[in-house]
Parts: C-alpha cells; structure tokens; sequence
RNA sequence: GCUGGUGUAGCUCAGCCGGUAGAGCAACUGACUUGUAAUCAGUAGGUCGUCGGUUCGAAUCCGUCCACCAGCUCCA
C-alpha cells in the first residue's frame, strides 16, 4: 500500500500551551458571539482533543455566514491584546454578578463547583466567564490564522436529550497556522479514505432507501472481499481448535427473556414478530443460540474447552439519527464465539484469544492496538465475587500477553467484564473491534453444566469473543485503512489484462482464463480505448497489478507488467509472471 | 429520537425574485488501430426524495414523511 506519512499533530491533551489557547479562544469566541448576538446566553465551551467549543442557547440557529462573522469579531478582539486577568471571588459575589448578566446556565454551573473561592477570568474589563483556566496571559497571544471555526450543531445542555438544546460551535486554534494547515489537511485526508465514499466509487457495497437506513447490500467487488475475509477467518478458527456453527435469525421471544436480552439490552432490539400467535424475536446477538447448541448433550469435563464460532448476523435497532455507513447498522455479521470452559481454564483461553486475534488482525494489517479493560456497569447482573472473578481473569491475560491496557470503570457489559481492543489505523484513527467479555450469568440462566471428575454437576464458565466485531464494521475500517487501495491478497481484482488492440484480447483472455483456475481474479479490459485510458481506468479503480499485451508481448509469450505503485516493471513471461503473483498472494504482500 | 443542513441523470453538481430542466464524467453506438494516467463524434438517460397544500402555473413557496450529512444522545 501506498506509505501515507502520519501527519503529527499534538492533542491539547498532550500540549499546556494548545490547552491554554483552546481555553482562551473558546472564551474570545464566546465574547464574539456575544458581541454580535446579545440575545445569545452562554453555557459551556471547554476544549477537546483537536480544538474546543462554546455551548450556546440562542433562539436562531447560527449558520455558515454567521460563523465568518463570528471569527472576524474575534480577531477583531485578539488585536485589542485584551489581558486575561484571574479573579477569586467568594459564592455570593459570582453570584451576585451572573444574576447581574441575567445567565441562568452560569447559575447552575456555579451551584455545581464545591470549591471556593470561584475564579472567574476577565478578557480586559469587557467580558468574563466563569472558568477554572488555565489560560494564555493576552489574547493577543491568540494567531488568528491559526483559528478556524468548523461548524454548529446541535447539542443538549450537560448532554442530557431530557434538557433544552443548545446550539454548539466547534472550533480549532493551534500555535502557528502551519499546525492548522497539517490539520485541516489531515481532515482531508481523512474524506478521502471515508468509506462511504470508496464504497460507492469502487462499488464495493452500498446502503439503500428503497430498503431502509442500516441494511447492507454486498456488491460483487464488496461480496468478494468479504468470501476472502470469511473464509480467512473459517480457516483461522478452525486451525485454533474452534467448532463452526450456523444458527437461525430469530427464535421464541421467550428465549430472549430466560438470557436476560428481553430485560437488560430491549431498547436496542427490534419489535417482536407474531406468528401463529407465538412471538419470535429477531436476534440482536448469537449467544442464546450457542448456549442451546451447548445443552443439546451433557458434557464431560473432558471435553471443555469447548469453543464454537459463527458468523453470526445480529439485527439491532439503532436510532435513526445514529447510523454511519458501515460503521453503525442495524444488520450485520458478528464473527462470534462462545468458549465454555473449566475455571482453570479461563486464563488460558483468553490468552489464546488475545494471541488469535493478535494473529488476524495483524494479518489484515493492523499491529498497532489500543487495550480497555472494561469493570461492572451500574445496570448489571451477577454477585460481587462473580465479578471480581472474571475482572482478574482478564487482567491476568493481558498481563500475561504483555499488552498495556487503560481500565474504563463501569464499562463493562450487563453481564459481565472484557476487553476491548481499538486498531490504529493508516493515519492514526483508533476504531473498536474486537472484544473479549467473560460472561457468569448465561450459563446459570440456561443452567448449562458439565460434568466434573468427582461426577458432581458443576456450571461452566462462558466467554464471549469477536475478533472483527462486525464483518461490515471491520470492512469500513479496511477501506479507510487502505483508502481503497488493498493489498493484492484482499483486492477484489488483482489483476487487469490491458490489450493495446482489439487483435490481443484473445491472448489476454486466455492467459486470464488460465489463472482464474489457480484462484486469481484478473478480468481483461474490453473497452477498446487507447492504453492510455485503459491505464488511468485501472488506477482508478486501484487495480494493484496490470498486464499489459501487444503485438511484442503476444509474439515473445510475455506480459508488461505494471503494478499500482511501483510503475512499468518491463516484460515478464507468463509463467514468471504467474508465480510471481501467487506467490505475493500467498505471503501477502506486493507483487 | 433531538438540533441544524442537504436531497435535481448512474456519479459530481448548475438551475436568480415561481413560467413544466442543464453541464462534466460514466453508459451506449460509430469512427480511429491505438504502447504506460483522459482520441473524436453522436445517442440515450430525470414524476427534480415522498405525499399533500398555495398558485393560472411549483425543482423553486408552505407543510408532512423518508433518507443522507455534521453533531447531540445512545452504543455488548
């Protein structure tokens, strides 16, 4: 694939002084807005990774023209140098000088803060704003060709849909406009990997009306892809000592209260279905279903572990609003698995997760992960000990992997604790796949059991694993990781026969023929155009290897090679040509 | 679901204050006999997202629903 330099920009996360220009600028555009819209009444504006923003409640919405209005009083305001001057002061006078500025959602911000004094920052004697800092010294500090305002959107007051919503500018200052421009170029870049886009243009799968939002349709391109990702994954498992399963779409409803589904995760199911009076659920998940294949024979200890994986597709109702190309639907393919084991063997089988997933994703290009341990949520089932159980068996896997992991408290699943693993992609971006979740409370509900060696009955230990997540999801991150370029193992066609005349299409299609038999997708340019246009055609459609024939190549039993990165690679015969591409195939890399 | 925006040919888009649609690319046909990123000419292609309203007349104005986009919220 193409090497698309990582542009590095810090976060204001990483850098005190990008903290303290976010900080600053947010409030200098707050008093723009201000300045411009008295009506506007200000709420909070804190800055986020690659900028800020200011909450506003305003009656009209701001629109694109607004925005240049806004970021012109700003600069307006950054060349005045007004200094920005902390004051402490005690509950009663904050409050009594919001209550002066009639700004109720200042009010409740101050009843919020515990502490006291209150600081307050003053941008000259013209506006102030309660605010913890830190901040730059002078606005002046401020570079106005280092500040852009991005774009308005709605958000509701302290993130709650219950409370009014207020209308949010995001922005983004940096030090010098260098910095903006690294980073506005990395947006663009960033739309030109959008999978969405790719999708279409390489017509690798598309979402359609007619259908409804969230359904995915597979093109052939796309379809193929997916058989090689799928069977890629079949092989994997099947060589880890996992069984396959295939289990229906939906089942009684009843089986959906007895896992616990119909109780804890109904928001995100869809609407029952009655047939013959009876209620079928369309299932938003596969464990029930491999908790069912399970109990269909009682189980020696002697054979656990037991591991069955399916590529299972799940139907979960997403709000309407919420859904992005492949990345949110409301179908797709989970590449799921259930391991039921013995106590003892928990660590070990995490382990042999995180060490196949480690397998797979860095086959499809992914080495650089991102580790979360997730602990008990609030909303949840199971004892404390069961808990703390399963929450040191992955902390003792991801120790023994060595991997560093952040723990997110209360992220867990209802039913139990995992790991989540985020791939790093080509420019940076962080994406959620696959996942590991010990799960305590299916096997009681089912009352799933094992044998023990003293032939007491004893209940198995359930992990729950996806190394894809969802086969749509990880498609979505494989374009934009690849930006549509893949590598020639995943590339929906290899290769493109280019004829320089109509009189060579024969040669092509036999050669062509010949190595769709070795498993090759090649295809051969029919179109008649000049080579030319046949070779702009190709690279469009990033076709990573074409071959070029003429009268030359026809008459010597060879092929110009010319291949999406590396240029004319001059004449090859066929035959070395044809061991040449199985071979990159095989080991996957270029040809 | 909520806020704002958008929806015109397969794709990208133009179409002012209402007078029943246009370009480029793609497709198709023909000519050209072509050698490493766009040969030329022609043809065809649209209930202007949906349904309803206003009007003599609606792509254009109003309402409705749907979808998409940026966010919010949600997210095993």
């Amino acid at each position: 694939m193409s090497e698309t330099t990582p542009i590095h920009l810090p976060k204001t996360s990483e850098s005190e002084r990008l903290k303290r220009i976010r900080h600053t600028a947010s409030h200098v555009m707050a008093m723009a807005v201000q300045r411009l819209f008295p009506k506007a009444k200000v709420t909070i504006g804190p800055w986020i990774e690659d900028g800020f923003y200011y909450d506003f409640d305003h009656p009209e919405p701001f629109t694109e023209q607004d925005l240049k209005a806004i970021k012109k009083e700003m600069v307006k305001i950054i060349k005045k140098k007004l200094p920005v001057i902390r004051e402490e002061v005690s509950r009663e006078e904050a409050l009594r000088r919001i209550q002066a500025l009639n700004e109720p959602y200042k009010l409740e911000i101050l009843a919020d803060i515990k502490e006291e004094p209150i600081t307050i920052y003053h941008l000259g004697d013209e506006w102030w704003d309660l605010c913890a800092g830190p901040h730059l010294d002078n606005v002046g500090e401020l570079n106005p060709d280092a500040i852009e305002l991005e774009s308005v959107a709605g958000a509701y007051w302290r993130g709650d849909e219950r409370n009014p919503m207020l209308q949010r500018i995001y922005g983004t200052a940096w030090e010098t406009p260098e910095q903006l421009q690294a980073y506005l170029q990395r947006k663009r870049e960033a739309l030109r990997r959008d999978h969405r886009r790719l999708g279409q243009e390489l017509d690798l799968f598309s979402i359609q009306e007619e259908a409804g939002g969230g359904l995915v349709f597979w093109h052939p391109k796309g379809a193929r892809m997916r058989l090689l990702i799928e069977n890629y994954w079949r092989e994997a498992h099947l060589r880890a000592g996992y069984e396959l399963l295939y289990t229906p779409h939906l089942a009684h409803l009843d089986l959906w209260k007895t896992s616990g589904h119909w109780d804890f995760y109904r928001e995100s199911m869809f609407d029952a279905i009655t047939v013959e009076s009876q209620e079928y659920q369309l299932k938003p998940m596969n464990c029930p279903f491999h908790v069912l294949t399970y109990k269909t024979h009682l189980h020696s200890y002697r054979e656990l572990p037991i591991r069955y994986a399916e590529l299972g597709t799940v139907y979960r109702y997403e709000r309407s609003g919420t859904l992005h190309g492949l990345m949110r639907v409301r179908g797709f393919t989970q590449d799921d698995a259930h391991i039921f084991c013995l106590p003892e063997q928990v660590a070990d089988e995490i382990l042999g997760v995180l060490n196949l997933t480690e397998q797979v994703l860095s086959d499809f290009g992914f080495r650089d992960y991102e580790v979360n341990l997730s602990t008990r949520p609030e909303k949840s089932v199971g004892s404390d000990e069961v808990w703390e159980l399963a929450t040191n068996a992955l902390r003792n896997a991801l120790d023994t992997k060595g991997w560093a992991y952040k723990e997110d408290v209360g992220g867990g699943a209802f039913y139990g604790p995992k790991i989540d693993i985020k791939i790093r992609d080509a420019i940076g971006r962080l994406w959620q796949c696959s996942t590991v979740q010990v799960d305590f409370n299916l096997p009681q509900r089912f009352g799933l059991e094992y044998v023990a060696a003293d032939g007491s009955r004893q209940v198995p230990i359930m992990i729950h694993r996806a190394i894809f997540g969802s086969l749509e999801r990880f498609f979505g991150v494989l374009i934009e990781h690849y930006a549509g370029d893949f590598p020639l193992w995943l590339a929906p066609v290899q290769l493109r026969f280019l004829p320089v005349g109509e009189q060579y299409v024969s040669y092509a299609k036999n050669i062509a023929t010949d190595w769709q038999k070795l498993g090759l997708r090649v295809e051969v340019d029919t179109s008649g155009e000049r080579l030319g246009k046949l070779i702009r055609n190709a690279e469009t459609a990033k076709i990573p290897v074409m071959a070029i024939v003429g009268s030359k190549e026809q008459e010597t039993g060879t092929l110009s090679i010319r291949t999406r990165h590396g240029g004319d690679l001059g004449a090859l015969t066929v035959a070395e040509a044809e061991e040449r591409l199985l071979k990159a195939v095989q080991q996957r890399c270029d040809f």
